[in-house]
DNA sequence: GCGGACTGCTTACCT
DNA sequence: ACAGGTAAGCAGTCCGCG
């Protein structure tokens, strides 16, 4: 495919490259020359439109504001480079709207917009009425014409000229609306003949998939199916590269600002799948040390000229189909756009497109991992919350067990080699945080992008309102329902009908079970296996079934509500959503565990199901928030009311078989030593009579439960420790308290039997003495004693109140408080003088306030001695309090 | 002028 | 920029107190 001229050119540019010039800056053109040349006959060449291609796998979509069409991004995995694909059928803009095509045609306003091609009368299904509507199609030439210019969009001109006029389905990306209207697959492969688009022969489903859901509904069915046929796929092999550049900065701690770019770019680096390792280095005058060219496995670079350096940087670019930064959306790319312009390049010739939010590359794929790894859900349902702050630090310690290089002075003073390997070891990390575990970072994207039909660029940077909205369109536009806008959904469907317990809260959430104070040994914790998405599927929720326009569906009442739901149609969220559900428990889950699987089918079908557990676990909340597409509070309020009925009836079950519930949380309820028999028995009539499944979710042998919500202690048989919500493990608990804490829990886990508790007793009791003593002989270090807390928004935010942290803070010189903001983790003591707070780098270890310290000894370790009837005077050696007794 | 009761704010957690 | 519920610590306000 790669042709003759490519090569050529990449042979000239290699050999200016060789010979980096040696009189110092010279002329502009020598310098670019090269690179302008290949990067053009690349465009016109390989990037030019592809009229064959066998087995290209679609990765990315945009459009093409020259050639005014849609154009794919397909990911070659023969020869491993990535083809533009433009459309060739016609496909336009368009929008809908509720004014007849011939009343359109009469009103000249419309009629003399710019950019407008046709009108046509088309039918749609409107879900949210359960009837078909007539409605014109404004077809126009360009995406802007529709919508996006600052004034004159048929979006915004219509309503202006009739106050009833509705317009729908005008605010979705152009790209978008070319996706879901040719039903196509990302990440799936396509073959392209004379240069039409011809989807590959799918994966036929899986006999044992069709059997395992025999029983389910026909379009149920349906879905499960597609789904099947989109997981099921294979996975191309994939090719791609980390890179991370170093700039000069002025000052320390100052991050230079990419708009202005103005300080030199010293130091790039690459690390690439294939192997290919470079270290690319700026020379300058100041002398930096030797020059050498390796470093360990790495190529180095040495380049008198700074648009040189960057040149070679984007041919990296360009030839290889994936890019990943971490943070090259806010930083690498950014900055390296303005600064070859600054340096004279012309935009059309840098291999980087920046919109507000991004930096696109319109001949690759760039993945952000640090915009991956922030998603709140990919945080916590994909990677269990093992990182907290995310940073290439902490995530690569965690993940890779490795760090970054420490400094211990600026970048910009590093001699060459220091430099290079801080730098080398930055692209290393990230190229490590896309590859480990097989690709599992890469994989989960793509997994993501085959069910959210958004393109991988999309997908590893928006969030879960907007991964369902698109799987939700798409599944709009395949079955010709009109997609309602989110002002009629809430006219229609605005009302909750229940009270929150929290103020400003919109309705009621789920309850809490008021805990049993004290020792428990063997307690089983039954789950109902995915709550919500199991209740969205069950009681056929969605937005067009809540409240239903039909009168014989209003006496179908979901408890503690007012709402009523639909007996004629199957919602489309319920299906959607029930068959992922059922796919992921039933199919993914249980095949990732199969050992008789070859190791890597088991762990795509691993990657699978956890990209449906994000997917799923947010299903429910976007329903109840304000910003998605298809918001409708009665959705989310009766998935919340459906739910509490469920765990309520399931308790109150559980006590007429005589069974003790000493505690419950949302889908849980943890069961006082029941018999196998009783076990059974509750799953057995969670089956049959609320139709939902109810799951052993762990076994303790014993549990700790203070009088307080989520807050325990469980011990599994193997001794290992769950510990949840208690204070000494939290992030912002002092270090003294949190390694005392620890010390306890070992203690807690060696317990086998109510004998060994008192041993257990004493020994705690001794090392809480101990840590009260060493506090009041201040052995604790200012390390120890550090509240850390993260800044929740910029200082001057702050004002309702002043809490300590930023106290603390406000003592800062005001030069020194602009480097603090929003995110930033601060790190402060308490002290005896005045405010009481004081950073953790500007106080002593004499003035801490001993007095304050032992109070958090006291509530960080009585949320677990009153369950063990210890008190803390007893301690401390105050006058002994009466000595509460749990065990039965 | 001070302390207790109360509410509200902030952070971190649980499901 | 997925939801609501809970704990803890502190900030700020109101009220009573001859």
């Amino acid at each position: 495919m790669e042709s003759r001229l490519e090569d050529f050119f990449k042979e000239k540019l290699d050999e200016a490259e060789e010979k980096p010039s040696s009189e110092g800056r010279g002329n502009q053109e020598d310098v670019t020359g090269n690179w302008v040349r290949y990067f053009r006959s690349l465009v016109e060449d390989r990037y030019a439109n592809s009229r064959n291609l066998k087995n290209v796998y679609l990765f990315s979509a945009s459009y093409d504001g020259d050639k005014r069409c849609a154009v794919l991004k397909f990911y070659n995995p023969e020869d491993k480079k990535i083809y533009l694909w433009y459309d060739t059928t016609g496909h336009k803009p368009y929008c809908l709207t509720n004014i007849p095509q011939e009343e359109l045609e009469n009103i000249p306003e419309v009629k003399g917009v710019k950019g407008l091609d046709h009108f046509e009368t088309v039918e749609k299904f409107s879900l949210l009425l359960d009837k078909p509507l007539r409605v014109t199609k404004i077809v126009a030439q360009d995406p802007l014409t529709i919508g996006g210019k600052p004034s004159g969009s048929i979006r915004d001109i219509l309503p202006k000229i009739r106050h009833d006029a509705k317009v729908w389905e005008a605010d979705i990306k152009y790209y978008e609306c070319y996706i879901y209207d040719l039903g196509l697959d990302l990440g799936l492969p396509y073959n392209i003949e004379d240069g039409k688009l011809v989807k590959n022969k799918l994966t036929s489903i899986n006999f044992e998939v069709e059997k395992l859901f025999a029983d389910e509904s026909k379009d149920f069915f349906q879905y499960l199916k597609s789904w099947v046929e989109l997981l099921e796929a294979p996975l191309p092999s994939l090719k791609f590269i980390a890179l991370d550049i170093e700039v000069e900065s002025p000052s320390l701690d100052k991050v230079p600002d990419p708009r202005e770019a103005s300080h030199r770019v010293i130091c790039a680096s690459i690390v690439a799948s294939d192997g290919v390792k470079y270290v690319l280095l700026l020379r300058r005058g100041e002398a930096k040390g030797e020059e050498f060219d390796r470093l360990d496995d790495a190529k180095v670079e040495f380049y008198d000229d700074e648009l040189q350096l960057i040149c070679r940087i984007f041919r990296f670019l360009v030839e290889y189909p994936i890019v990943v930064t971490f943070n090259g959306d806010e930083f690498d790319l950014k900055y390296l756009y303005h600064r070859a312009q600054k340096l004279g390049l012309q935009k059309e010739d840098i291999p980087i497109q920046l919109t507000r939010e991004y930096a696109y590359l319109p001949y690759s794929i760039h993945i952000d991992l640090y915009r991956f790894f922030f998603n709140k859900a990919i945080q916590v349902y994909a990677f269990d919350q093992k990182y907290r702050d995310v940073n290439l630090q902490d995530i690569s310690t965690v993940f890779l067990g490795i760090g970054k290089v420490e400094l211990d002075k600026n970048v910009s003073e590093l001699d060459y080699r220091q430099l290079a390997v801080y730098c080398l070891r930055d692209s290393e990390l990230t190229f490590k945080l896309a590859s480990f575990d097989g690709n599992l970072v890469l994989k989960l994207i793509i997994a993501l992008a085959r069910i959210t039909r958004m393109i991988l660029e999309d997908v590893s940077r928006q969030s879960v309102s907007n991964w369902i909205k698109s799987l939700m369109y798409w599944e709009h536009r395949k079955n010709s329902y009109l997609i309602p806008s989110s002002e009629e959904i809430l006219a229609v469907k605005g009302s909750t009908s229940t009270h929150a317990i929290i103020k400003g809260k919109k309705y009621r959430g789920a309850i809490v079970i008021e805990p049993q104070p004290g020792i428990n040994f063997n307690v089983v914790v039954l789950d109902f296996n995915s709550l919500y998405p199991s209740i969205i599927k069950r009681w056929n929720l969605s937005y067009e079934t809540v409240r239903c326009p039909h009168e014989e569906c209003k006496d179908n009442l979901i408890p503690e509500t007012n709402h009523w739901v639909c007996r004629k149609r199957q919602g489309l969220t319920s299906l959607v959503i029930g068959s992922l559900r059922d796919l992921r428990v039933r199919w993914y889950k249980v095949k990732a565990k199969d050992k008789t699987l070859p190791e890597e089918v088991r762990v795509w079908y691993s990657v699978v199901q956890r990209t449906l557990k994000v997917i799923l676990n947010a299903s429910y909340g976007v329903f109840g928030a304000e910003h998605f597409a298809l918001y409708c509070p009665p959705v989310a309020e009766a998935t919340a009311s459906i739910g509490r009925y469920a765990i309520k009836t399931t308790i109150q079950k559980a006590w007429e078989l005589g069974i003790e519930v000493i505690y419950g949380d949302t889908d849980s309820m943890f069961l006082r030593n029941p018999s196998e028999n009783q076990v059974e028995a509750l799953m057995e009539w969670s089956r049959n009579v609320l139709g939902m499944e109810l799951d052993i979710d762990k076994q303790y042998r014993y549990s700790v439960f203070s009088t307080r919500k989520k807050n325990y202690i469980g011990v599994y048989h193997d001794g290992n420790v769950e510990i949840k919500g208690l204070t000494g493990k939290k992030r912002n608990t002092p270090e003294f308290l949190k390694k005392t804490f620890a010390e306890m829990i070992k203690i807690l886990g060696e317990v086998k039997s109510k004998d060994d508790f008192d041993k257990a007793r004493e020994k705690i009791k001794s090392i809480v003495k101990d840590c009260y003593v060493k506090l009041k002989n201040r052995q604790y270090s200012l390390e120890e004693l550090a509240f850390t807390v993260v800044l929740g928004k910029d200082i001057e935010d702050y004002n309702k109140t002043i809490p300590q942290h930023v106290k603390a803070l406000k003592l800062l010189p005001e030069k020194e408080k602009v480097d603090v903001g929003a995110g930033s983790v601060i790190r402060y003591v308490k002290v005896r003088r005045d405010p009481g707070v004081k950073l953790i780098t500007h106080a002593k270890v004499d003035e801490i306030d001993t007095e304050k310290y032992v109070e958090h000894i006291q509530t960080t370790f009585e949320q677990v001695l009153d369950a063990l009837g210890i008190s803390f005077n007893e301690i401390t050696g105050a006058p002994r309090e009466a000595k509460l007794e749990f065990f039965q």
